[in-house]
DNA sequence: GACGTTTGTGCAATCGTTTGTCTAACTTTT
DNA sequence: AAAAGTTAGACAAACGATTGCACAAACGTC
């Protein structure tokens, strides 16, 4: 049924168009050259200076009315567009941010990214993104090109900085304190609280984890609070319970083979706090194609709050992230650090928010639910996708 | 149990960090100014013109090898970094694309964007990102902004464009016909055979669809084909069976409530043909939530295949894009053009694939099961987010 | 009619690179 | 020893905009 099995999608690139209608590459319909502020004041009869005096509408300069309006016209008539090029060079203001992550198209990154972006443009600011996924020399490499093309300041996601920079830097969710980079994070000793006294009120003591890959920079921070929080409430923390995902995967396969490895060993457990709301889908997905209920056996709690969490089957109930938020709260802050509106900060801590709907519940009194699971035969395996 | 019921999600902002250890601004560590060509030069002694040649292996120039030694070592010790801005200036090449999108954040597109962003990043380009929302001021706005700021080529995502441009542009899902665009489409006319003759073998002729928004380019051209196969394998399509999406919204949401009025009619469907893989969860949901099971009672077909359609339950059945691909395809195509390795092309067809999981099944036979959902009460309303 | 002020615009330097041309010194050839 | 060729690097003019300063004409005042 399927045509093309290769892993990235099957595309069969085909030339269209008509023939006769190809158009030459670089040419337009228009002149070749955009009009610079030279031929415009050549046009008008002016000196480029004062032309530009009047698009800018410099204060303290007295060009008369009509002069003003001759150039503005011929401004339009022209089209002339200034480059920002140019002038970013002589003002030494480009309004650029650069914005570094480690993925593009990912549920977590794109959300803060979101916020962001809306806060930038309205802001009048553009930027350029680039991708490092997790790679060192790329954080660094991107990081300095990006200051090269004239950021005037840094946003980092999930970013592992190795030093201080000589530009406003605002980390989402990167955890080392570096001198001069604000940290945008989250509450993760209250997100730990919320996770397990949620657990701990469904009757839940058993509880398998999973840890977040090494790479991500809230990977061990969260992981220090859950243990810190379990020996409080004392729930006791299983190593033969404990995963470490591993795969550098936005995916919910994520979690899938990790779930897998956890019955395998026939350890009881009646919940799964997962990293992240991805990997809890890959985790109910197992567990589902497993024979094991979700939240009837087995209830799985995410991390995030992704886009459908609530729409999933069952809904997830998860810690949310205000990611949008978070993200308007970053590009806030380096505008403000910019414009030397705001003390430079050394963190800026936002406040999770336990989500419950319905992966989680009462935990089940008879084991044997679980124990159970060898009698069924299994689902089709998973459906494993390329990328 | 919920604190701050806000859409946006509560973030409490909290200053953190020691007020002793408050950082300048603006300065840093490290010295204001980096170093520029001419002060490396006059630290050398040497004019900046034979720096900038050592420093580019600029051939043809005889420089003493001592002398070339000397330079980059200066370089390396002053920590020389070149102003791209500047340089672009000069050499009237920025290595830099704008791309146009309706929004951030969101499945389909960051998918696109993100087979985009590798093959630039990759090629040695950069790009800026701006999201119009669908407006068609902002469209043209930042389309020319991206152009004043050194932009050599645009590419869009389900973009409407209005005019030709002077530079290359390459419209992912844009489909008007536009001199010097190339528009990376989808084989819709295939989609549409692959959709509907998947349902009419399981039995289905009684099916509901959902037409994507106005706004949304691929809607018309997607609609138009089912249209034409389904009257070609004389499949009835019932205006009182067809919704028109109209929320401009990338949540799940976006399907939920067409669902609800489509079932408050009474008339009888056995399949759904979903616009996207989002309206086609947002779908599921509410079929679910009024009891009616897929694909028991109901088949769902989704489109785009985004990450995790094969983890949702019931595993999605959906027509795949092979959405990463396009943005590659875009990406390079967009190159060529620039590089002038590639004649203009009106248009580049991608195949699109019919992944068959869960979601659809063969019709059921006895109508009964869905004349009976009113009795069953609705489960909890669905949890709907703000954002 | 001399002088100060206002008005309207031009000039030139600057931002940080790149690149074509040019010169001075040094080396080789005859 | 003079002509020719090589070598090593300087110089200046761009790229396209901004901005402080200068300057000329017109105008008003005494």
């Amino acid at each position: 049924m399927r045509r093309g099995e290769n892993s990235e999608g099957s595309a069969t690139v085909a030339a269209g168009g008509s023939p006769g209608t190809a158009t030459n590459t670089n040419l337009m319909g228009a002149s070749n050259k955009p009009t610079s502020l030279k031929k415009l004041a050549q046009h008008l009869g002016l000196n480029p200076a004062t032309v530009s005096v009047v698009l800018n509408d410099v204060p303290g300069r007295n060009i008369p009315q009509a002069t003003r309006d001759r150039i503005k016209a011929a401004a339009k008539e022209l089209n002339y567009q200034p480059s920002l090029l140019a002038r970013s060079l002589r003002n030494r203001r480009t309004l650029t941010i650069g914005i570094l992550v480690p993925e593009l198209g990912d549920g977590y990154h794109t959300q803060v990214m979101s916020g962001i972006g809306d806060h930038l443009i309205e802001a009048g600011y553009f930027y350029f993104t680039a991708h490092h996924r997790h790679r060192k020399n790329l954080v660094e490499e991107y990081g300095q090109m990006l200051i090269n093309r004239g950021a005037e300041a840094l946003i980092t996601i999930d970013t592992a900085l190795e030093h201080p920079y000589s530009i406003p830097v605002v980390a989402v969710a990167g955890h080392r304190p570096i001198s001069g980079v604000t940290n945008v994070l989250l509450d993760h000793r209250f997100a730990a609280e919320l996770t397990l006294s949620h657990l701990y009120s469904l009757g839940h003591r058993d509880i398998a984890f999973m840890r977040g890959q090494p790479f991500s920079s809230d990977s061990d921070e969260r992981w220090q609070h859950l243990l810190r929080v379990a020996r409080e409430i004392k729930i006791e923390i299983d190593p033969d319970l404990t995963l470490q995902l591993d795969r550098d995967t936005t995916s919910p396969e994520l979690g899938y083979p990790a779930i897998q490895r956890l019955l395998s060993t026939g350890k009881y457990f009646s919940a799964v706090v997962c990293f992240n709301d991805i990997s809890a889908i890959g985790a109910i997905r197992a567990l589902q194609d497993l024979g094991v209920n979700v939240p009837g056996d087995v209830s799985v709690i995410g991390f995030d709050d992704i886009r459908w969490a609530g729409f999933h089957n069952p809904r997830l109930t998860t810690i949310r992230q205000p990611l949008i938020n978070m993200g308007r709260i970053a590009a806030q802050c380096v505008l403000n650090r910019l414009h030397g509106t705001e003390r430079y900060r050394e963190q800026i801590v936002v406040e999770p928010e336990l989500m419950v709907r319905e992966s989680t519940g009462v935990v089940c009194t008879s084991p044997s639910a679980i124990r159970t699971r060898e009698n069924k035969k299994s689902a089709k395996p998973v459906d494993l996708r390329g990328d």
